[in-house]
DNA sequence: ATGGTAGGGGAAGGAT
DNA sequence: ATCCTTCCCCTAC
C-alpha cells in the first residue's frame, strides 16, 4: 500500500478526486476489499469490466511505456481502449455531474501518469500498482453510483450491489408483477431445482400416472434434462437462437449496405405481444404460438416504457452538450442495455423468471423476420443479399456511386418497417468495399463522416487480427495484407506486395530480427489450472501449471491471461513430435533460460503466419496457399490441395492408370466426330486405351467396340466401304476445336441451377462475380422453401475436367510415362501410338493450348488439378 | 451458481 | 494415414 500510497501521491495524486470516499485508503489492497464487502459486494459485472478494464491496461503499458509511441497515438489508445471500459463497467448507473466530472477528471490523469512514466528512465511500468490504483478507483465510482441507481429503481441496495444482470432483470419483473398483483413464481436455487425434479420423478415412478398439481403447469422445471452432473452441468445450448446466412464470399469492390433491425429481441417481444401472460405454453417443450391475445403483455408494456423512456433522454440528447450530453448518452445506453438483457434473462436456466419456450419463441421470430426480409429484398426488390447475422443483412449495390446506393437502402428501409408496428430496421453503415470470408469474419472499408466531409475506417469483425490467441506478429502481417487486399489496387499488385512482405518476414524471422513481443500468443485459463484434465494439450495451461509450481502467486489462476511463445530446443530442429504444448514456454522462462530454447520460427511460420495469409487471400486471384507458403520458405507440397496429391501418388501404381481416368471423366462429354462422307457422327474412345485393348486383344468393355476402330484405320465406322469415309488430321482438329468453344460457351453462359431436385430453380447468373469459392455456390433464392445451393450448372471445374478428357482421348504421348508396367506390350503400344500421333497432333495441341489458356488464373482450384 | 446461441479454428485422441 | 469427434478459446450478434 505504501507503494500505491507514493504512486499515487507523487506521480499521480489523483486519489483526491474522491476525497469524500477516501476514508478507505487506508489498509492493504485485501484490507479495502474486505471493507468493500462490508458495505457490500461489489458487482460482478463491474469487477469483469475491471479485469476487462485491466487486461487493456496490461496491454496499454507496454504501448504506452514505449518512448518510440508518438503521445498523440496514447491518447488515442486510451480515448479507444481504457475509457469504454470503464463506462461499459457502469453501464447500468446513471450520473452525477459530479461523477462525470471526476472520470474526466481521472482520465486526464492517467493520461499525465502514463507520460510520466514515459518520460521516466529506468522506472518499471510497476503493473502491480497500476491494477491496484485501478481497481481502487473503479471500486471509489462504482460505489456511489451503485446508491443512486438504488434509489432511482426501488431495489434494495444490496441485493444491486450482489446481484448480476439476471437478479437486476429480476427485480424490475418483479416490481413490474407486483405492481399489477401478480404472483410470482417462486426462486429455486439449482440444488432445490434438482431436488425437486428427483422428488417429482420419484412420485411419476412410484404412483404410475399421479401428477404432482404444483408442478404441472410449471415452466420451471425441465422434466427432461436432469443436468446434474455433480453441479458442474455442461452447458451445452439449450435451444436454438438466431438466424446466419451463408455469407456469398468474396472480395467486393462497389458498395456495400449494412442494414440492421433495432434491438430485434425487445422489438419482437414488442410487436408479437411476447409475455407469460400471454403466450399459451405447453407441456412438451415444443415451441408455443404468437399469442392471439389483445390485451398488452406486462412484457412488452415494460419494454415500452424502456423505449420511451430512452427516446425521451435521446431527444434530450439532441440539445444538449459537454457533460450533460455524456449523462444523456450513458442513461441512453444504459436503458437500451436494460431491455435487451430482458431476453437473456428468459433464456437463463437459474432465473426466476426462466421461461425457455419465451425465449425460444422470441429466437424463432427473429429467424423468420430475417429470413422474410432477405426473401422481401431479393425476390421483390431484386437486390442481392450477400450475407446476414441474426438481425442484420447486407447488400451488394454493384454501384459505384453513394448516393444511389443511399437511395437504394432508403427504399429497403420503407418497404421492409411498412411490415411492422415496432420492428424497425435502418442504414448501419455503407461499405466501399468488403472482404467477406465466412460466417461472423469479414472486413470492410466502411465509409464514414465528419462535418460533411467522408472518410474511410477499416472495419474488422471475427478475423484473426482481432482474437487475442493470435501473435502479434501474424495479427500485423494479417493487418498489412487486409489493407493491401481493401486498397482498391490492382490484383497483380496486391499480391505482388503481400508475396513480398512474406518472402521479407521470412527472412527476418530467420535472422532473429524479430522481437521476441512478438511472437507472444496470448490465452485465458477459465479454470483453475490443475482443473483440466487434458492439461498436457494446451500450452496456455501447462505454461501456468509451471509457473505456478516455481512459485508464481499471480497471472496462473482462474481467469488470468496466460502469455506464452512456442519454443524448440537449440539445435534440434526434428523434435517436434512434443507436441506443441511441451513446446511452450513463458516469455518470462524464455529470457531466463540462456538459449536453451529458442523461438520454433517453423511453427510461427506455418502455424501462425500461414493459416492467417491464406484465410485472408482464399478469394484472391493470382496466390495460393501453395505459393503463399512458398514465400514463406515452407514446403509448399504440404499446401497443395489434397485431390492433386492423390492424383500424384495415383502415379506410382498405374496397372489401373486407364480406368481410373476413365472413371474421372465419366461425367464428360464424349469426342463425337462426324463422318464427311456419310454425315454419320460416331464417339471416339480414348486412342491409349483403345490402342491397349486392341493389342491385349480383349473384348474391350471400357470403348463402345467399333468406336475404337477408328484409331486403327482412320475411317468411319459406320460408313460400309473401305474406300470412303477417311478421317484426316485437318478434319479431327476442325471438329475437336468447334466441340471445344462449345464447351468454352456454355461455360460463359454461366447457368445458374438449385442442386435440390424439387426445385432445380434456373437462373442466367447476373452475378457471375467468379472471385472466391464459387463452388461452394449461393443460397437458392427460393430459400427458406427450397434448402438447395445455387451452383454453376457448368464449373470452371467442369469445363477444365472436359478439355481434360479431350486432351486425355487424343493423348499419345504422355500415357506412356505412366504407363510403367514392364511388358512386351509396351513396346507395340508404344508403335501403334507412334503411327497414330501425326493425324491428332493438331488437334491434341490445340485443346491443351485451350485448357491451358482455361487453367490460368484457376491455381487456387481444388478439385482440377489433373494429370494428363 | 449468478443473461443467451451461432460459429470458426486449433489441437488431440479415438475410430477406421 | 485419414476422418471424425471432443474440448477449448474467442468472437459476432
Amino acid at each position: 500500500m505504501d507503494v500505491l500510497m507514493r504512486s499515487i501521491q507523487g506521480e499521480v495524486p489523483w486519489c483526491m478526486l474522491f476525497v469524500d470516499d477516501v476514508v478507505l485508503i487506508d489498509e492493504l489492497r485485501q484490507g479495502v476489499n474486505d471493507k468493500l464487502e462490508g458495505i457490500g459486494k461489489i458487482d460482478e459485472d463491474v469487477s469483469h469490466h475491471v479485469g476487462v478494464g485491466w487486461m487493456k491496461w496490461r496491454l496499454a503499458t507496454r504501448i504506452l511505456c514505449d518512448k518510440k509511441v508518438p503521445p498523440k497515438l496514447t491518447g488515442k489508445f486510451y480515448r479507444v481502449v481504457v475509457r469504454p471500459a470503464m463506462l461499459y463497467g457502469t453501464e447500468c448507473w446513471p450520473f452525477k455531474n459530479s461523477h462525470i466530472q471526476k472520470l474526466k477528471a481521472a482520465e486526464m490523469r492517467m493520461l499525465r501518469w502514463m507520460c510520466g512514466f514515459t518520460r521516466a528512465d529506468g522506472i518499471e511500468c510497476g503493473e502491480t500498482d497500476a491494477w491496484l490504483s485501478m481497481e481502487l478507483m473503479f471500486h471509489l465510482s462504482v460505489l456511489p453510483l451503485t446508491r443512486q441507481l438504488t434509489n432511482i429503481s426501488g431495489n434494495l441496495w444490496g441485493k444491486t450491489l450482489q446481484g448480476a444482470r439476471a437478479q437486476r432483470v429480476e427485480y424490475l419483473l418483479l416490481h413490474a408483477f407486483h405492481a399489477k398483483k401478480f404472483i410470482v413464481p417462486d426462486k429455486f436455487s439449482s440444488h432445490a431445482k434438482e431436488a425437486k425434479i428427483t422428488k417429482r420423478k420419484l412420485n411419476h415412478d412410484d404412483e404410475g400416472k399421479e401428477t404432482d398439481p404444483v408442478d404441472a403447469d410449471d415452466p420451471n422445471i425441465e422434466g427432461g434434462i436432469p443436468e446434474t452432473d455433480h453441479g458442474k452441468a455442461k452447458k451445452g445450448p439449450s435451444y436454438s437462437g438466431g438466424l446466419v446466412l451463408e455469407p456469398k464470399r468474396g472480395l467486393y469492390d462497389k458498395y456495400i449496405l449494412l442494414l440492421d433491425f433495432n434491438s430485434l429481441y425487445p422489438s419482437i417481444i414488442q410487436e408479437y405481444n411476447i409475455c407469460f401472460t400471454t403466450v399459451e405454453r405447453s407441456l412438451d417443450g415444443s415451441v408455443p404460438p404468437l399469442p392471439s391475445s389483445k390485451r398488452t403483455g406486462l412484457l412488452p408494456e415494460l419494454l415500452k416504457n424502456l423505449v420511451e423512456r430512452r427516446r425521451m433522454v435521446k431527444s434530450w440528447l439532441k440539445t444538449a452538450s459537454g457533460l450533460k450530453a455524456q449523462q444523456f448518452d450513458i442513461q441512453q445506453q444504459a436503458l437500451k442495455l436494460t431491455a435487451n438483457s430482458m431476453y437473456g434473462c428468459l433464456g437463463f436456466s437459474n432465473s426466476r423468471f426462466y421461461a425457455k419456450s419465451l425465449a425460444e419463441l422470441i429466437t424463432s421470430q427473429g429467424r423468420e423476420i430475417l429470413q422474410s426480409t432477405v426473401n422481401l429484398v431479393q425476390n421483390s426488390l431484386n437486390l442481392e443479399v450477400i450475407y446476414g447475422d441474426t438481425d442484420s443483412i447486407m447488400i451488394y449495390s454493384g454501384l459505384d456511386d453513394i448516393g444511389k446506393s443511399k437511395a437504394i437502402a432508403a427504399k429497403v428501409i420503407q418497404e421492409v418497417n411498412k411490415k411492422y408496428k415496432c420492428l424497425e430496421i435502418d442504414l448501419d453503415g455503407v461499405y466501399k468495399r468488403m472482404l467477406l470470408l465466412k460466417k461472423k469474419k469479414y472486413a470492410a472499408v466502411k465509409v464514414q463522416f465528419k462535418d460533411g466531409k467522408p472518410y474511410e475506417v477499416i472495419e474488422k469483425k471475427g478475423l484473426d487480427m482481432v482474437r487475442r490467441d493470435w501473435s502479434l506478429l501474424s495479427k500485423e502481417l494479417g493487418d498489412f495484407c487486409l489493407s493491401q487486399i481493401l486498397s482498391g489496387g490492382s490484383c497483380e499488385d496486391v499480391v505482388e506486395s503481400i508475396h513480398n512482405a512474406l518472402m521479407k518476414v521470412q527472412e527476418e524471422m530467420r535472422n532473429g530480427q524479430i522481437e521476441l513481443e512478438k511472437y507472444v500468443i496470448t490465452k485465458s485459463l477459465t479454470k483453475p489450472p490443475e482443473a483440466y484434465p487434458d492439461a498436457k494439450s494446451q500450452p496456455h495451461v501447462e505454461v501456468a501449471l509451471r509457473l505456478k509450481k516455481s512459485g508464481y502467486v499471480t497471472g496462473c489462476s482462474a481467469g488470468d491471461t496466460v502469455p506464452y511463445v512456442i519454443c524448440c530446443e537449440q539445435g534440434d530442429g526434428s523434435n517436434n513430435s512434443a507436441g506443441i504444448a511441451q513446446r511452450a514456454r513463458h516469455p518470462d522462462e524464455l529470457k531466463r533460460d540462456n538459449g536453451n530454447w529458442i523461438v520454433d520460427i517453423d511453427y510461427y511460420l506455418a502455424q501462425q503466419i500461414h493459416p492467417v495469409i491464406s484465410r485472408l487471400c482464399a478469394s484472391i486471384q493470382g496466390t495460393s496457399p501453395a505459393r503463399l507458403a512458398d514465400c514463406l520458405g515452407l514446403d509448399s507440397s504440404k499446401f497443395q490441395s489434397k485431390s492433386s496429391e492423390a492424383v500424384n501418388d495415383d502415379r506410382s501404381n498405374l496397372p489401373s492408370f486407364a480406368a481410373d481416368e476413365e472413371e474421372r471423366f465419366r461425367d464428360c462429354e464424349p469426342l463425337t466426330l462426324t463422318c464427311p462422307s456419310c454425315s454419320g457422327s460416331f464417339e471416339c474412345a480414348p486412342i491409349f486405351s483403345s490402342v491397349c485393348s486392341s493389342i491385349s486383344q480383349k473384348p474391350a468393355d471400357l470403348q463402345g467396340g467399333t468406336a475404337s476402330k477408328v484409331w486403327e484405320r482412320f475411317t468411319c465406322p459406320k460408313c460400309p466401304e473401305e474406300s470412303v469415309g477417311n478421317i484426316s488430321s485437318a478434319l479431327i482438329a476442325n471438329q475437336v476445336k468447334r466441340q471445344v468453344e462449345g464447351f468454352i460457351s456454355t461455360y460463359y453462359k454461366g447457368v445458374m441451377m438449385c442442386d435440390d431436385e424439387t426445385c432445380n430453380y434456373i437462373t442466367r447468373g447476373l452475378n457471375l462475380r467468379v472471385i472466391g469459392d464459387s463452388e461452394r455456390g449461393t443460397v437458392c433464392p427460393n430459400y427458406p422453401r427450397c434448402n438447395g445451393q445455387l451452383l454453376r450448372q457448368y464449373t470452371e471445374a467442369d469445363l477444365y475436367r472436359q478439355l481434360s478428357y479431350f486432351c486425355y482421348v487424343l493423348d499419345t504421348v504422355r500415357c506412356i510415362d505412366k504407363w510403367q508396367v514392364e511388358s512386351n506390350m509396351r513396346i507395340q503400344v508404344e508403335k501403334e501410338l507412334v503411327r497414330i500421333r501425326p493425324l491428332v497432333e493438331a488437334a491434341a495441341s490445340t485443346v491443351q493450348k485451350f485448357r491451358d489458356r482455361c487453367a490460368y488464373g484457376w491455381v487456387q482450384l481444388k478439385d482440377v488439378i489433373v494429370s494428363i
